[in-house]
DNA sequence: CAGTGGTCTAGACCACCAT
DNA sequence: TGGTGGTCTAGACCACTGA
């Protein structure tokens, strides 16, 4: 009962393991010795009925183990096991201005709109004067693993064709023209954070997940010209990436593996 | 209800957007506007009755909150709102060997021992061999946020005394030999990936939460005498972390605001 | 002690997928 | 159509905090 009796009867007096760490605990071991990227485990009533708590006990579990990229689940199929997160370069070298290097995003659309506040302040420009809002797509094995949203001051790419300029109708000509112009800026250099976010839905929506999804929220300040001349927010699929900084000679200390078998699957 | 009814009766086929996320739109619209820092929000069985769905599906809508770093709960006492994160440099610039800037860290102690597989694999020690072990946790105003451990194979750092190498009594003196030492060598370049984890029994423990906590986990190699000579596994609280890398001369994006309100208060 | 969040239960219904 | 995970409920008890 992950309760707190001690083999001879007395109480300890150390921490009542909740249940459902416990089982994490015991399925996390299962997954290290008994299991393939990819197979199924059995359902969540005969898991919970075998281990003799509640379903809802279970999914607390799970929802750890999920947390952790550990499995997948997809409704209407089972719980997958899931192959090891793949390792997404955002280092200087692999990236330059965004789409220098021959990383593979899709372009979704651009448009000129205000930014939010934070972005604007770092930008330099008043909050509510319209920007470049360029938003693509980080492909990886055939999969979306994350978001981006670039915001260019007009000022930045002045040759952008004017008929882009100030207007907010969606289209992906313009995306070019911006990122285009952007490529021909010397850069001085980048600064980056990272931080736990939630998925809102259109994020959601362009990651193919349900909204509350976790991601990495990968915030990229583009220096030029004497100041912050771009700024990107992207966020990536916590589940399926771990972002990887710096010098792109040396590789991964966490196991290789080939990924995109359960992720890439459907 | 949450439901899918058009004004016209007609049914729409979008989504059934399920409670719980509705509730979390509604509350941060409230933190946006109607609730400062610290303050406490009405208990959770108050809350549920006055949202009219039950206690279990309204501690959903925190949980998404409180993985957002919106929100802290404390057990007996409520449920307050969070500030801030705090941005945490993890950039060459302030880090260099670990413990060169003067950043605070808190040495816990050291030892000799076999470290996991993929860490052994990535120093290029044999999977056996005991190699110095330090823990430190990384405090931020007064509060500890990170937890790291550090892997050092003897060969690395031969001064260290002999009574500590091979030892495996776990000592901080040793700790500051090991890190005296490092600091030492020429250090060629470092990289760092970061990925979402969960705070497991030990790492919980240091970081004053309970197992299960998510975490940033950076991990970085330290290149040196042309190979790796050193690895690092911190793990960053999620909830009150937003890594910073690269150019140290920029500031945030974000708001800056006073960290150290809420989180710091005991 | 009373009040808070944390855990757990047993059951219900829904949305999705394969067949 | 049957099986899966996703959502939601109403209620219970526990662990911790502060007065």
């Amino acid at each position: 009962m992950g309760t707190t009796q001690a083999a001879n009867g007395t109480v300890a007096a150390t921490a009542p393991e909740p249940k459902y760490w416990h089982l994490r605990t015991v399925l996390v071991r299962a997954l290290d010795s008994e299991f393939n990227t990819g197979e199924v485990l059995p359902n969540e009533r005969d898991l919970s009925a075998r281990f003799g708590v509640a379903r809802a006990t279970l999914r607390q579990a799970l929802d750890q183990l999920e947390l952790e990229g550990r499995l997948v689940r997809r409704r209407g199929i089972g719980t997958l096991v899931a192959a090891p997160r793949m390792g997404v370069p955002v280092s200087e070298a692999a990236e330059g201005w965004p789409g220098t290097g021959r990383d593979s995003w899709r372009i979704v659309d651009a448009q000129s709109l205000p930014a939010p506040a934070a972005v604007c302040a770092a930008l330099g420009v008043p909050a509510d004067e319209p920007v470049h809002t360029v938003r693509r797509l980080r492909m990886m094995h055939g999969q979306a693993i994350g978001a981006e949203t670039l915001y260019v001051p007009d000022a930045v790419v002045p040759h952008v064709p004017a008929i882009f300029a100030k207007s907010s109708i969606a289209d992906s000509s313009r995306a070019r023209s911006v990122l285009r112009q952007l490529q021909r800026l010397e850069l001085d250099g980048e600064s980056r954070s990272v931080e736990l976010g939630v998925a809102e839905e259109e994020q959601a929506r362009l990651l193919d997940r349900p909204p509350g999804t976790p991601v990495l929220v990968l915030t990229t300040r583009y220096q030029a010209q004497g100041g912050i001349a771009a700024v990107a927010v992207s966020t990536y699929r916590a589940d399926m990436c771990r972002l990887t900084f710096g010098a792109s000679g040396i590789v991964d200390v966490t196991p290789a593996a080939d990924p995109a078998e359960v992720r890439t699957a459907s």
